[in-house]
DNA sequence: CGGGGGCTTGAGGCCACTCAACGATAGTGG
DNA sequence: CCACTATCGTTGAGTGGCCTCAAGCCCCCG
């Protein structure tokens, strides 16, 4: 279930860049827009991947469910993050919006079609391939062996990084979004967020407890244990 | 510090098939055999990636550590696996010989080179790529989200479609690897095996605890909630 | 203004961890 | 070949970090 936009009748300004979508040496493909309300599914697990999607506003969270509800996010997608492409022909993950938000989609077909025969498209899919490999990669680190207090600290430089345009980081997520992306539960979240502001780490807007400011951001990385 | 062991002077019988190395249209590419001792290092996190490898006989642990010791294997690397292949120029894990081990090895640099005008050759990067992502996707969900017996039971049942030969299964790495691999301790681990065995899911051949029979794979799976 | 969802905080419980002891196993050197 | 020793594996007792359950506050939104 989700909203239908009619695709621009102009040409958009913008496509799958990253994708190398967008070379001179290529037509261009059509992409279409799609809008998503909170909370609604994009695409779920193990259904066929048709379609690859670019977040253009919103943000999206990709997670797999156990049998009895236990839920594990593997990613979530920021503004301009790709996310849904797949090698095989069916999707790893659940999608769903975390707020109202708006993806550009191209399909899968088109896009393989284009690879044939352009190896920098090629080139491009395995460097998206690897990119969320290494993710993944420390993402195991994290949930094998980091304590609380060290993930949470690890998602919040990795939000800084991903997310910050002035120096208040806008959380999109809830605390239950962000306890089930790092393994714990969200009172365990909300916890290690109430230490990290006793400690002077971070403090909030006042607006919403999902406005963070940064404050000391080395003694955050020093909570953090690198790899 | 590694053995060398002097190339076949007779061009091997086997070479990195899954690579496409070997097709037709790919001219042989030279293939080293090395012999790395029980606990040798292979190569070293952020080290750069020359070459990729391939098991022979034996096998290798894959593993991030902390820098206060705490350690996570993100992969075991049996006979016929490759490991090693990475996209950008630094391996991303320390790479360790479990048990005596023999490789065979290419350089990465052949390899790019190959990929370059072979496309079925980058096809099969992307797909080991893929392949690589996919396992840590389903690792995320275990280590975030399932309980000690779920995880061993996971455990046994990827090295039972792995590596049995027979009916019984020869693990050959400590409790200490399996504890690291799955973010448990090596005590909790016993413990879970021992729970198994009590259930009459698995019993030892009695030469060894590390010869395991698998005596009820379905209850085995159902112990494992499937994501 | 009432209802509901999101967040925080407290109290108590449990699962996995820590520490420890002991037996079994395998590798080593005489 | 066997004694010696280090490593590996199991098991028990106790601890602790995170989870569960619960209450209350705040804010948004109808």
């Amino acid at each position: 279930m989700f909203a239908r936009v009619s695709s621009n009748p102009i040409a958009p300004p913008t496509t799958l860049n990253e994708l190398g979508m967008e070379s001179a040496s290529n037509p261009k493909i059509a992409l279409n827009e799609f809008i998503y309300k909170r909370g609604i599914e994009i695409y779920g697990e193990k259904e066929p991947a048709d379609y690859v999607y670019q977040v253009k506003t919103g943000a999206v969270r990709s997670y797999k469910l156990l049998s009895d509800g236990r839920r594990q996010i593997g990613a979530f997608h920021l503004v301009s993050d790709i996310f849904g492409l797949e090698n095989g022909g069916t999707h790893r993950f659940t999608a769903e919006a975390i707020v109202d938000t708006t993806v550009r989609l191209i399909k899968r077909q088109s896009l393989e079609l284009v690879a044939e025969s352009d190896a920098m498209v090629a080139r491009n899919l395995l460097s998206m391939t690897t990119r969320n490999l290494r993710h993944a990669e420390d993402h195991m680190l994290l949930l094998g062996r980091k304590t609380s207090i060290e993930r949470v600290a690890a998602f919040l430089i990795e939000m800084d990084k991903r997310l910050t345009t002035a120096d208040v980081m806008a959380l999109p997520m809830c605390r239950r979004d962000i306890a089930d992306y790092l393994g714990l539960t969200l009172e365990t979240v909300s916890r290690a967020l109430s230490r990290l502001h006793g400690l002077g780490v971070l403090g909030f807007t006042g607006h919403s407890q999902r406005q963070i400011v940064l404050l000391d951001r080395s003694r955050l990385a020093s909570l953090d244990l690198q790899n």
